[in-house]
DNA sequence: CATGAATGAGCGTTCATTCAT
DNA sequence: TATGAATGAACGCTCATTCAT
């Protein structure tokens, strides 16, 4: 269950010297130049086939998710694809490692407040927003890892899984806070916390997702969250 | 897409009387002996190749479950498969199906308070039992019927959709008859509370399947249901 | 390419004298009377079987007639088929040779006039006339063997060929009596004669069919015998 | 069941300039001479496949031929064979048609004599020159598209029979013309003429095939004419 | 590097044949 | 002997991956 390196997927290949005749010293410099702007550009196709990818991924799903087609919607050949990406299997998991990264960065970025709750409805609201305008990637990684979805697991294995734990650990974290200064209870163990919490998110983005994703799933997080904190019994 | 009887996959095949001539009255009574046998049989290798199937699926997933490793889990040969079963998806749909059945009337049977809240209760006990006995299958129709699983939701299509939502219609039933009653708050929307409650419980699920499935998912029920009605905050 | 005596394709089984004990000599004959019996019974079943094949196969087609169907269509089970015949193949090898034979014993009994040409006459409309009753098979042999039909030729073999053989061979001596009683052309090869009639009817056989068997075939007799003795030409 | 054009069997693919970015003008004509040679090339590659299953499909039958065999006899893999034709049915249907139609233009090339006689003499002529040449398959279409195989008729279906008949309507014409011409008799149905003539063709054919296609078959054309046109009673 | 046709292992499915009852 | 469910080899077809250009 390593955290590999997401990075360390990308093909490794023998650039650098070629196999032809010596260089000048000002030949290596422009050659340097040369090497970062290969791979600028390199990132560059990294980028455009996951988001191609992501499109065609989130149109056909997983499994009907074919190498032609995100080489069409990435306007290359399907050997290019190998060229950046060691298998079918990677682009896939690269694309949930990357769009996991960037959904954690920006929770974690807005978590701010120094108030734990305010933080936990701060991780809920950015969660709910960035579901809002980036789709339902996401939710893989909002939900618990694709549970009943064994297949991706396999495939996407460990890395979802440890993703999916990181947002819960964010979650256990400043829930614990939360408990610590009194703000929460203490007379419930705190993961049991974590669990309502993220599921009541699931529940609300599933619903969400089912009704076709009309309205702002963030316009929820208000009552959502008194929920949370206030239960729903009539008082 | 209707609700298909599930009995209606089963093959149709020619057995029972051929198209010849008569037999005495006691070989018709032993006919319809063996008939009965016969039945049985059928029945008893429906349900041991649907259990196989589920083992394979529950270890593989949807899509990495093929037809010859159910065969071999099954102890049969492919061919009889498809003499009990038309095609895999109606394997695996069938299964679904069956499972949901089975799950949903037993949460029905056991809710049965007259008191709504209790009812909730008792479905929420109810489900948990049924996953510490019958495994992760049912996790699929507690769980938001495979979001993000496109492809599922195009073969075992509506069904499972429709299951699901049989589920969360029970809770949303017995969740307005509880703001009805007044022991549910009707300062929220019926639904969020619905999501809500659904949620957690899959959030629940969900830790208790990461955590191997050690202990008895019940015993989280009333911790569980206290926070849903008391809410998080400390008081 | 030899001519296998059909009924050597009889499943040779161990009736006779069973495992069992003793029979006294009266018990001998009436064991003979028994035994022919059954034979009586198993060709009435083999007879049923062919006849059950028959009408699958001309419904179907060859490659489209399968065991279940025969059975189904005879009233048996399928593995009652294989208790008179070795395999699918022997069946339908069977059944040509079978209708064959009642082709060929027809058509010989109806050619008995003295004059060779009247004799090709009586060929020529015995064989409409069976055509006319029983259908489509007898195509097989008074077509040529299914020239194009290379797998039926490889399944039926040698014996569709000679038996289509037979058929030209009869023709073939019938020609030459004609030439030799200076009734038909000496002036060219005797075969092409044959060709050119045989061909004639089938041509004529041809459009019957196509055009859904309207009408009776023989009623095509005399302009074609006309045409075969006269020519096209206008005189 | 419109008479397709073979042409567009071939499987569209998305070749030509892809979505990316410009190329410069020497590139775009790189880039034409390339489409150019790939052209050639998959056009050579479908000759090549349809070649090889014309050996197989004339070794082993239509139904016994096979992808695995087409694609060992042309020297690809299986999936080759996909590249180029969308199934099975459409690399022999798309043979049957293609050959026809050389077979067609051929024959029509050929007839050209005014006088309607002459022209049914080139028209056999022809066909039997071919039939020299190129071998069985053309039997498929001189002969009566298979009577006796349904399943073929409907898998080629309505195209063999179109095409066999667009054969016959030649015939057919070209008869027509010589009573018109008054060199045919006007005293029989024409049709009979055609079906006369055509079969006699398949009866001199068959005989051809059956011994080993020894010999030039157009070296019967005199004779079969002569009988065709004089009878064969003597005079 | 980009290309896209070639590759072939592997899939779901069929059906002639067998054999325990 | 009749039965019909079990069998599994063999089929047509797919598509991730490779590699010559």
């Amino acid at each position: 269950m390593v955290q590999r390196d997401p990075s360390a997927s990308e093909r490794t290949r023998g650039r650098g010297s070629s196999g032809r005749a010596e260089r000048g010293a000002s030949g290596k410099a422009s050659a340097r130049a040369r090497d970062y702007a290969r791979e600028e550009a390199r990132g560059a196709y990294r980028e455009a086939i996951l988001a191609a990818a992501e499109r065609v991924f989130r149109k056909s799903g997983f499994y009907a998710t074919r190498m032609t087609d995100i080489a069409r919607e990435a306007g290359v050949a399907v050997g290019t694809l190998y060229n950046y990406f060691d298998s079918r299997d990677v682009i896939l998991s690269d694309l949930l490692s990357l769009r996991h990264q960037e959904f954690h960065a920006k929770v974690l970025a807005a978590a701010v407040s120094e108030d734990p709750v305010t933080r936990l409805r701060q991780i809920v609201d950015t969660s709910f927003d960035l579901m809002d305008e980036a789709g339902a990637l996401f939710a893989i990684f909002m939900e618990r890892g694709a549970v009943g979805e064994y297949d991706i697991e396999r495939l996407v294995g460990a890395r979802a899984d440890s993703e999916y734990g990181e947002f819960l650990a964010l979650l256990d974290k400043t829930i614990r806070a939360g408990i610590r200064e009194r703000k929460l209870r203490d007379d419930v163990d705190p993961r049991l916390l974590v669990s309502m919490l993220s599921g009541a998110m699931n529940g609300v983005m599933y619903a969400w997702l089912k009704k076709g994703r009309r309205g702002r799933l963030s316009s929820a997080t208000p009552e959502l969250f008194e929920l949370f904190l206030q239960g729903a019994q009539s008082k």
